[in-house]
DNA sequence: AATCATACCAACCGCAGCTAC
DNA sequence: GGTAGCTGCGGTTGGTATGAT
């Protein structure tokens, strides 16, 4: 791989940009386009090296460009992708129409992870600092474990949603069946393409659907060894709202419906944590009594008690796999895969299987209305399930693993889905 | 008013991936 | 298959603006 010598040649201008240069470059690339930038500045009549003509309208002369300060949402939405893909600052970028990687990257690093580093939170594995929690759960171990789940789990969750998309790509064409929902067309796609991944094994063995909600689960783990003035700072939305964010939502949304990005729901922000040893009434999460559903921050039912999943975790050399996820969702999960796959039953091909497993599952997790405890979708106050809508009486059972697995797993999807370019996230 | 500290952000640097030859 | 060129990306720097003393 050969190296540009670029900018190295004598006589190339640096620095700032002058508003000439800025007009010569604007116009040139209105009346041609940019093609060829290593071309272009010969052309434009720059003395510039290509890479500084690219970086320069790419940041900041592009008409598409929004400049100024970022929304709340825009804020909300650079954490949770942030969390999500780390410092992949384009792929960021590529979620928040009319914002660049170069403008993201700064507002991250001036403003966002100040904020976080302020509020106890590490910026990189958006968890609770170790420091901040003092000795907490005074096993070290935890914390190795931990990390060592985070960073696994994160290469895991970009390996399954890089699944999800070509999966997509490769069965959309070949199945129309899965997308007769009118509510959320592409979640069957996406959900098509992630079970055939997970589900298909040979000789008919199901392995059952992950629980993504590995990132909250973390949050979860680590609510459990932190003391009782810091829990309320154990969800990120927590933690947003107390600072000086307006709103304690931290469900993925997409700032600006100009660009079709769907809201994925109208719930505040939840944690769901498997580690937490809730014994109350309100199961949610908390093992007290004054965390419930008319809290400004909603908290999701812990799924397996603890003791079940330390045990499998060490089984299992502290890491998780999609098993072990799974088992992390073991409740739900059974009801899941025996749902979805009564669905599939139907058909003998594999596709038409897959894309019944799926239609079962979508039925199933996203909008089933047979499971006992099903919650409100919307979070409205309606249903007596309902986890954290305004107005709303019922905490969040196990109802709640579904609700939080089905907005977890619909915000991944959603951020493949609805790339403007075809994603380069994944 | 002057000086210093801090915040902000545009721009640069260099690495890595992709593609053409 | 190897090499060179080009582009994109992420980390970092340095200049400017703003605030504090």
């Amino acid at each position: 791989m050969g190296r540009s010598p670029c900018c190295e040649k004598v006589g190339l201008k640096k620095g700032p940009w002058t508003p000439e240069e800025d007009q010569k470059l604007l116009a040139y690339i209105e009346e041609h386009g940019h093609g060829s930038w290593r071309a272009l500045p010969a052309k434009a009549g720059l003395q510039r090296c290509g890479k500084s003509c690219r970086l320069r309208w790419t940041n900041y002369l592009r008409p598409d460009i929004k400049r100024g300060k970022f929304s709340l949402q825009e804020e909300q939405t650079i954490i949770q992708l942030h969390a999500l893909l780390g410092n992949r600052w384009s792929a960021i970028a590529t979620h928040l129409p009319k914002r660049t990687d170069n403008e993201i990257k700064n507002y991250w690093n001036t403003h966002l992870k100040k904020r976080l580093t302020k509020m106890g939170i590490d910026p990189v594995t958006h968890k609770p600092k170790i420091d901040a929690l003092g000795s907490g759960s005074g096993n070290p171990k935890d914390a190795a474990n931990l990390s060592h789940m985070a960073q696994w789990e994160s290469a895991r969750l970009e390996a399954e949603a890089r699944l999800v998309r070509e999966s997509k790509l490769l069965l959309t064409s070949n199945n129309n069946n899965a997308n007769n929902s009118m509510a959320l067309p592409h979640h069957h796609n996406h959900q098509l393409g992630s079970a055939n991944h997970f589900m298909n094994k040979p000789g008919g063995a199901i392995t059952p659907p992950p629980c993504l909600d590995v990132l909250k689960a973390w949050q979860g783990a680590w609510t459990k060894s932190s003391n009782s003035s810091s829990r309320d700072c154990n969800t990120l939305a927590g933690m947003m709202a107390m600072d000086d964010l307006e709103s304690p939502t931290s469900t993925l949304n997409f700032p600006d419906a100009n660009h079709n990005y769907p809201r994925i729901n109208n719930q505040t922000a939840t944690t769901v944590g498997f580690g937490t040893n809730d014994t109350t009434a309100d199961h949610d999460g908390w093992n007290d009594d004054n965390h419930d559903h008319n809290s400004n921050i909603n908290h999701m039912v812990a799924p397996p008690t603890p003791p079940e999943f330390k045990e499998r975790n060490m089984e299992h050399g502290n890491t998780m796999s999609l098993q072990d996820i799974a088992f992390a969702c073991s409740e739900g999960g059974a009801w899941f895969v025996d749902h979805g796959f009564r669905a599939a039953a139907a058909s003998s091909d594999g596709v038409a299987a897959v894309s019944n497993i799926i239609e079962g599952f979508t039925d199933a997790f996203m909008y089933n209305s047979e499971e006992p405890n099903s919650a409100d979708v919307v979070g409205d106050g309606e249903n007596s399930n309902d986890c954290g809508g305004a107005g709303g009486e019922g905490s969040c059972g196990a109802s709640g693993l579904f609700e939080e697995n089905k907005n977890y797993w619909n915000s991944i999807l959603n951020l493949v889905n609805t790339s403007p370019t075809g994603s380069p996230v994944f």
